[in-house]
DNA sequence: ACACTGACCACTG
DNA sequence: CCAGTGGCCAGTG
């Protein structure tokens, strides 16, 4: 991976660092607000491969259900569930109670 | 150089 | 309403 900054996943890791502590957002509307809708995949991956870097709250990020689909891809068992436990939210079977409140649209508050 | 995969999403039938 | 399918980008075998 190169270190051009119009590189994709470096698109994605400077969105989601601007997430909100106690909000959170999901892959479609960060590819969205990076005008690639059908990319969502593709930040999933970016978040793979940012989870070595301990800037990009990946946690913060999830499908658009509000589940915790990237959970299994943390160390430990449920270490994202505790994470966004310990940033305020509920977690109830892997998924973010009153999610459509505490999600956070790039497209819409950015 | 080719084919397959992946922490997804939206559109069909 | 549920199940299936295509599509996007980059990385890996």
């Amino acid at each position: 991976m190169s270190k051009l900054e119009n590189n994709f996943f470096e698109q994605v890791y400077a969105v989601v660092k601007k997430i909100p502590q106690g909000r959170v957002s999901s892959y479609g509307a960060i590819a969205q607000y990076l005008s690639a809708k059908n990319a969502a995949r593709m930040v999933g991956w970016a978040m793979n491969a940012s989870h070595q870097l301990l800037d990009v709250p990946a946690h913060r990020v999830v499908n658009r259900n509000g589940m915790l689909s990237g959970k299994h891809h943390f160390p430990g068992d449920n270490l994202m569930e505790e994470l966004l436990i310990s940033e305020g939210h509920q977690i109830v079977k892997d998924q973010i109670v009153n999610f459509k409140k505490v999600f956070w649209d790039p497209s819409t508050e950015l």
